[in-house]
DNA sequence: TCATTATGTGTAACCGGTACCACATAATAC
DNA sequence: GTATTATGTGGTACCGGTTACACATAATGA
């Protein structure tokens, strides 16, 4: 690899005269521009950007730490901030969690002495003191870890309140709302959006536990569905939507017929299920590209005037549901 | 951030004295290091990984580029190989190339002059001298680029040809082949083995090409199904087995009773359905984690005897096929 | 006892850029 | 005609590590 003296030398310049064509600072000849533009092509230099942090302190690498890339919410919001780095000049550098704060601490204390600029984080854990003590900025996606830390996330009170209403205008009058982990933030909200639907409703309801995860969904809702007679179920994620049709399908109930389903997060698994999943959409490809330039401001020291943006959940009906309204 | 200097001087030693405990090298007495350790303890010095790039010309960042992470093969791809970078201490930069060249060209040219020690790649593209005329290393998975490049992937032809066989096995008469585009290559492969289960057994055959893509896939399948008296379908991938059937339902055809089907990937997506789905599994996070150790190998000058690998598929018989030999 | 080897440490150059400063010349001002 | 400013370039220290080399002392061998 050709260094910037080699092209000095070759142009008959000094490296510094080089520097300033590389940054476009100070004065330079069009002589001179046009001798180092030649010999940058004949050597086929590229600059070290290692060299170049170096002494600029800059680096153009962002962290993303979240907990299971293979979890279907996270490469969606990966392509986005991916796509939006990218026309930044940055690069992301893709970190696992699952959800250890070890996993977390390694990945901060690394990328931050390897070469990170900032970190777009996902996590659920408590302990806030190794994000709010870094000093590199940090953006928070789909849970809070700080009022200090900006955050950017779906309103998952108001979704989740959405798709409870469409199930109650469907006629449903004794529900299931298969609810998330009580640790993790969202589900929470999304569980406070059910009662607010449902409240004062009159009607009956059941409320069970269960992570995001396809068999403890499966198994969770069958177990309600013996016991109840449930006529529809909001689930706090698709997946869990998917262990409840399943778990229909396994126990003869018909659905939307006898039983109606919503589910939640609006991924692709939501479209392709038989029959299609009514579903409360998060826009994901927002959440990232906002997080994404948010995180940029910081980095480059810009004003961020919000710091904490709640993006608009939409109902996508489909065949789960009967929607009788119409 | 405390610097080498700063750690020598609190230590009452030279700078070189502490590289040299940093990196286990040279002699250094108990009472220096004893010494070295407290200072570097109490100012919680961490070493640039940057500075030391400069002069060593190693780095540890890995780049993975992928089609799109959304496809969800690639996110239990990049999890594997996120799970031994992080045992090896590297890290994984993600990037999406939409199959585009220049987006390939993109990242291999900045992140090489960035930090890149070597590159994960799959894709589908011909031309492959931006791969072949890299100095670092590169590893190909699922796809190969060039005989010149190592490579990892299932051995589809054999996968298919296994998938196919239980369809035969189960008693399909009129098979359709759903095969994925024909400028993949691995879609060729399992068009191969799906040709070498099916000649001379004297059935009849439909084949139509399809994007591993649900709407496609949906479309094409509910034309053939309307055309011909089809009983068995072999589907390339787990989301077009899905539009198949999404299309058997809308046409009242019952899974597995008048239509049985086979995909191939094994994906989450295929247990999620209803019916679940029988499928040809790959093993994405072996084929992920011996990519990522034959890449590391490579960068750290080992030897690398096998530079092919194929990974048998593993049949995965569930609810769309009959299996009437049990 | 003297030569040789093992042990331990510091000095300084270097990796490949950036940027401050000095300096030279041309253009403009007074 | 001299002072001032704009233009253009080079020298060199520096970013924070690593490492070759020199040097000093202790331990071992003959």
């Amino acid at each position: 690899m050709a260094t910037i003296r080699d092209v000095a030398q070759k142009a008959g310049v000094s490296a510094a005269t080089v520097s300033r064509y590389l940054n476009n600072k100070g004065y330079i000849s069009e002589d001179a521009k046009r001798v180092i533009a030649a010999a940058i092509e004949e050597l086929d230099y590229r600059p070290s950007m290692i060299a170049r942090s170096l002494n600029t302190k800059q680096t153009t690498f962002i962290g993303l730490i979240v907990p299971d890339i293979v979890n279907p919410f996270f490469p969606e919001l990966a392509r986005a901030i991916e796509d939006v780095a990218l026309a930044y000049g940055y690069t992301i550098v893709l970190c696992n969690s699952d959800e250890k704060i070890e996993k977390e601490v390694h990945y901060l204390t690394t990328l931050q002495q390897k070469y990170a600029a900032g970190f777009i984080v996902v996590t659920s854990n408590e302990e806030a003191d190794h994000y709010t003590t870094l000093d590199i900025p940090i953006v928070a996606v789909d849970r809070r870890i700080h009022t200090s830390i900006p955050f950017v996330a779906t309103d998952n009170r108001e979704g989740a309140r959405i798709g409870v209403e469409h199930l109650l205008a469907s006629g449903c009058q004794n529900i299931l709302c298969m609810r998330g982990p009580a640790k993790v933030g969202p589900a929470n909200d999304r569980f406070l959006g059910f009662m607010d639907a449902v409240e004062g409703k009159g009607i009956e309801m059941h409320v069970v536990e269960c992570p995001f995860q396809f068999e403890a969904s499966e198994l969770a809702a069958r177990d309600q569905l013996q016991q109840h007679p449930i006529d529809g179920i909001f689930a706090s994620s698709d997946v869990s939507a998917a262990g409840a049709m399943k778990a229909a399908y396994s126990l003869g109930i018909k659905v939307p017929d006898q039983l109606q389903i919503v589910g939640y997060d609006g991924t692709m698994l939501s479209s392709q299920l038989t029959p299609s999943l009514t579903t409360v959409a998060q826009d994901v490809y927002k959440i990232g590209t906002l997080a994404a330039r948010m995180l940029i401001k910081l980095i480059e020291g810009q004003d961020v005037t919000e710091r904490e943006i709640q993006i608009p959940a939409e109902l996508i009906i489909r065949e789960t549901t009967r929607s009788e309204a119409q």
